[in-house]
DNA sequence: AATTATCTATCTATCAGTAGATAGATAAAG
DNA sequence: CTTTATCTATCTACTGATAGATAGATAATT
């Protein structure tokens, strides 16, 4: 039994590491930070993840395809562009909610030009997994507002909004909006 | 002559500091990489600006005020709301294009929760004014996306967008939608 | 005009703390 | 006896920050 007992780490490993992050960015964790989080050392943490490149394309994949897997076909039942929209919008604002703290993406994008690489990279194929998503959810809408850009951009720059300006109800305002005008 | 000498070397300073949070964030700059970028040492940047918190505020504040002096009035001329959101979108391009890079405001309101009290507060004193002025843009408008909130939260995140994945165009395009619904 | 004092802006040198990273020991499991 | 997961101990590099020296400009006093 325990059989899994390096992913169970991991997994917390990844869990601290993704708190750190959402709340001052990749450069406000460190292997200390989590290690005495969550009751290690730090250099068990780098057994787990050598390099911090290797924690934080972690971090930001396993937040992907969560993500993704929580939002759903983006096409294969019968709803409107409207209803899938507003699931997008709803998942956005439980990260938001849950955590009362802004979702990965958005601090890793802001900060994407200073990440290394790899990381870097993790993060475009996040945004380009959810944008793909969010085009094929359109599909066959006419509104104003119906671009994939648009929207994705719309909801993580409000949640940025809501928290630095401490009115969380500006992503709810601006799911309101958008879901006007698909 | 050279009377400002301070003034001058300060505005050095800031201008290399906005620099590098702008690639990385608040944590991604540091005393000594500013000294080596304008060529003094690191002990003449704490003369300038003693605590780090220092630095952050006269970086965000003198970053408040020339954009908000960039965007002129929202009320005197007789403009319609389109052209004052127009001239808004410009000045967010502009900072995009000139540079390369986001714009402060975005990511140190990604940043948000994590930077010390005192800068914090100037970014939240930021957005306030920022969203002051496109509230006063709008009056008079009705379309289906004339807030404030909808508005700076959509022109931020498609900013992020833009540099994430590497397709400038997304912010051109946000600001297009943006102003077809105002 | 000459002297004295103060202010400004920089420097050198240094500190304690923390960063990411690694080597090697230890222990448990199979 | 190898693998997995942890630990102790340590390294170098860099962080923000401070003390103290210095040179030059400015202002005040004699």
């Amino acid at each position: 039994m325990m059989k899994n007992q390096n992913s169970d780490r991991s997994d917390t490993i990844l869990d601290s590491a993704e708190k750190f992050i959402r709340k001052g960015g990749f450069n406000a964790v460190s292997f200390r930070d989590i290690a005495d989080d969550i009751g290690i050392k730090s250099s068990s943490v780098h057994y787990h993840f050598p390099k911090k490149t290797d924690l934080g394309k972690a971090v930001i994949d396993r937040y992907a395809k969560r993500f993704l897997e929580s939002l759903g076909s983006p096409e294969e039942k019968k709803e409107t562009p409207q209803t899938r929209i507003n699931r997008l919008g709803k998942a956005y604002l439980a990260a938001l909610e849950e955590d009362d703290a802004i979702c990965l993406g958005c601090i890793l994008g802001a900060e994407s030009a200073g990440l290394p690489g790899d990381v870097q990279e993790a993060v475009g194929s996040f945004f380009d997994g959810v944008l793909r998503w969010t085009s094929s959810a359109l599909a066959g809408s006419k509104g104003p507002s119906a671009s994939a850009t648009h929207i994705i951009g719309a909801l993580q720059g409000a949640m940025v909004l809501s928290v630095a300006t401490k009115k969380p109800d500006a992503l709810k305002e601006t799911i309101r909006r958008l879901q006007m005008s698909v």
